[in-house]
DNA sequence: TTGCTGTTTGACAATAATGTCAAACATTGC
DNA sequence: GCAATGTTTGACATTATTGTCAAACAGCAA
């Protein structure tokens, strides 16, 4: 059998990646992933079956990756805040690496082309219900230490991924607002970490 | 001349706004507005020289009314923290009205359709700018008092930001992941307003 | 060389959505 | 009634984009 000797199916996905979550650009038709790659548009059809499985290929990469990071010191014996803490670097660091990636669920869960269900099912794993039912109870136990300010364990919840998610999402906005460059703007977002601490501790 | 005797206009109006602004479906077609409206397709095109005018429209007037609520407090001789309540008390009630119109803005930046200077524009007053200024300048004089946590005054005014806007921009993902109902979500967003305080200020 | 398998290409078909237009219709003023 | 103006309709043209397919091509094995 003839040996792929070429690697057009990173070239692919290494376009398709950039373009999608590091520019931002979703609706690049794939005329033009496939113009980044170097290759013609056809092939993008023969190694993934269509744009939409594409793109499931780089989001799920994504979220492995992510996962794997997190996993290990989420189940871990750390304290809560030490916990925190990492979570919000692996957070930063992902809104550096891949800015788009949160725009992207929340602009599709939108479009409705992905439902909720699937967006859901897509960035989370399987187990996350439990998952989540503890890290509330987590909370909760703080908030009796007084660690964290007196609210439901829900809005804390919602106080971090909003902190956290949020700055990257609306990244386009407010670079315009406040006037930033790219790299002005990457630089504010690595130095949050103590501005996000100072939001969610007493 | 013959008068204008049947709405249809307002009729397509209303129901675009519901269609993309309450209920999230911005990729809702021509034809899906034209029949929520009950009336025939042309008729947009008619009304309005075609579906991103349409769009221009509703999102101006719901600028429009919340510029009008903020400008009268914002400019007026409350404390900071006055300010602030009123800022997320109005923020609130238009997350729970037009709860995808930010949702909105940031898909379209993304996807292209609007670069961020146009949404920017569109959402932003004309001078918006000295505005900006003059908070930053303000938060600076509160953390100086020390009321609120020391950082820079724009992470101050991103994690407000974030916090107001975010859970509305997440909102299908977050309904699914705590499993709530959209009247249980609504109540849920609608008594935030003391943990954001809490986040905000020491 | 010949044949096999995987790769690449260009042309084509299918789809989905928007916007246009001429003609039909309705309402009002005269 | 009948012009005149504004409104509504259905058919059509246009455009953009995706996916398919048969044929050409390249490298390796026999």
């Amino acid at each position: 059998m003839a040996i792929k000797d070429s690697n057009t199916e990173k070239q692919i996905v290494e376009a398709a990646r950039h373009i999608f979550f590091k520019e931002g650009r979703f609706k690049a038709t794939t005329q033009e992933i496939a113009d980044a790659a170097g290759v013609t548009r056809t092939l993008l059809n023969y190694y993934f079956r269509s744009r939409d499985v594409l793109f499931e290929k780089i989001l799920q990469d994504a979220r492995e990756n992510m996962d794997a990071k997190l996993k290990t010191v989420m189940e871990g014996s750390s304290s809560f805040r030490e916990k925190i803490e990492y979570f919000i670097d692996v957070f930063i660091e992902q809104s550096l690496n891949l800015p788009y990636i949160d725009a992207y669920m929340i602009s599709r869960m939108n479009d409705g082309i992905l439902n909720p269900d699937e967006v859901v099912d897509k960035l989370a794993t399987r187990d996350m219900h439990t998952k989540v039912k503890r890290f509330l109870k987590e909370i909760e136990t703080e908030i009796e230490k007084g660690t964290i300010p007196h609210m439901t364990p829900l809005d804390f919840m919602v106080n971090l991924s909003s902190l956290l998610a949020y700055p990257g999402v609306a990244q386009p906005m407010f670079k315009k607002i406040f006037q930033m460059s790219d790299k002005q703007y990457r630089q504010f977002l690595a130095q949050r970490k103590a501005a996000i601490l100072k939001a969610l501790f007493k």
